[in-house]
DNA sequence: TATCATACCTCGAAATTCTATGTATGTCAA
DNA sequence: TTGACATACATAGAATTTCGAGGTATGATA
């Protein structure tokens, strides 16, 4: 069984969400697989460590509020250190995507 | 030690490069150092085994061919397989390309 | 003859993601 | 009232992928 599509750059695409308003993980994983393409998501055992290994080295901060119904929630806060690498990690983003567009581009589709 | 930036998509970049013609592994490294940004590159533990499992599933083939100097040079060659192969992962790119575009360019940089 | 560049290869560690499962709370229908 | 469902968080272990480090071999060149 092998594996079609993988999620990577997860720690960017969190960032990314994160810099327009703070959220919890589960509405992270809606909006993710709302912009995501069907054949790849954003999952909860690949989100929750990444959230929490963020917060671990100062990128983001977090707290907990009630919700109308069911659990509370545990929001996430872009610091701004989380802020700095965000845009280190977009910059290297664009440079692998033009390098690696640069190469199949100029593939021959015969 | 954290990895800075990580080579993916390897099986790609190795299949749209031998569509244009066949090669041998040190000139395909030689070629995407060329290509690919200086903060990554394809590192030759990582191209060798992915040619060999290329192989195994028949998406290209492989000749010895004696060079002017040192040791025989192994080409591979892209099968029509390896054609639909590349196709196919050539699609995928694209649409995480784009998905992940989508959440990146949306992000606030204040 | 030693060093360097070319050229291939592989092992085991490290990193990352997924699968599966577990916990807990509250709603709603049968 | 109970069972199913949706929400919400969490983690352990498996699977996968990449990398670092080393090994082998050939010939040129200093």
């Amino acid at each position: 069984m092998k594996r079609k599509q993988v999620m990577a750059h997860t720690s960017l695409l969190v960032l990314a969400l994160l810099s327009a308003e703070d959220m919890y993980g589960y509405q992270m994983i809606a909006a993710l697989s709302g912009k995501l393409d069907s054949t790849f998501a954003m999952k909860e055992g690949t989100l929750y460590p990444i959230l929490h290994a963020l917060e671990n080295d100062g990128s983001v901060t977090s707290y907990e509020k009630e919700a109308a119904a069911g659990k509370p929630r545990k929001y996430y806060h872009l610091t701004m250190k989380g802020k700095l690498q965000l845009r280190e990690e977009q910059s290297q983003w664009r440079a692998y995507q033009r390098a690696v567009d640069a190469v199949v581009s100029s593939a021959v589709l015969a």
